[in-house]
DNA sequence: ATGCGATAGTTTAGTATTAAACGAATAAAT
DNA sequence: ATTTATTCGTTTAATACTAAACTATCGCAT
């Protein structure tokens, strides 16, 4: 068994993230969301209440409540008491707030894909596949 | 070749790095000091001045001015002026220090070497190999 | 050698983020 | 049915972060 600097990998993976994001930012800002926003947005489908939004994202709950009332006042989703539980609200995107982040996502996707060009097609198709597993 | 989709590389790994930072984050705080302060304490070797960790880190000048004031404080590193270049601040970590980072990163490997071990050992040897390339 | 643009680090002032605590609703146990 | 514990989303109060502007120094061109 190989010795793996697990720590290294981490370093070296979060640098990456970081300068992606960090170079993509102002063109997402011109979409008129921030980044965090554009990450909010982007898991509305898969987890419609801002508790699993701030579970799955990592962040803490008021966050969340700041970054919906900011999508909403943008009219980008909709917030809606859950019938079967009061306390939950749902959320679910407009027309607009569907386009917007399909437009993040692409500028994001353009972003790391320049890097991700590095590598050969059969390369990426094995990152994608590690990474899913350590999900 | 299958098609890749560079926005779903790109969030499943970003939530993969957040959530590990998340879940290690109280016990950095343990050691004395916040998980970006350890950060910049691991670069401090390979980027002496404030400037490169700024954009080696991907933040602000400013943000790092204050980590390395609290870190000066806590004891963790020394800071002179450059006899070279009167505008520079060389940075040196200090021994504790030095064993601080190390505990620190030991933490964060631990935590994402437990992630790591869904994989076999080839297949870490492959990831690292990949995420290097995209350095 | 002097001016001028660029760079290093800091300060200031404002925004972003979060921890702690809250009210409302649910769930579980009796 | 009532108590007790938990969860949801929010508010409040405080801290963390950063953009813009500043000082000091450097480097280069004239």
């Amino acid at each position: 068994m190989p010795k793996i600097d697990a720590g290294r990998i981490w370093s070296l993976n979060y640098r990456l993230l970081m300068s992606v994001i960090t170079g993509v930012a102002p063109e997402i800002t011109e979409l008129g969301l921030e980044t965090k926003e554009l990450f909010v947005l982007a898991e509305v489908d898969a987890h419609p209440h801002p508790a699993e939004l701030a579970g799955v994202l990592s962040m803490p709950k008021p966050t969340v409540t700041i970054y919906v009332k900011r999508l909403e006042a943008a009219g980008f989703l909709r917030r809606e008491i859950d019938g079967t539980d009061l306390r939950r609200h749902r959320l679910t995107l407009t027309p607009e707030g569907r386009r917007t982040m399909a437009r993040g996502l692409a500028l994001l996707a353009k972003a790391f894909g320049a890097r991700l060009a590095r590598l050969g097609a059969a390369q990426q198709s094995e990152l994608a596949a590690l990474l899913e597993k350590l999900n």
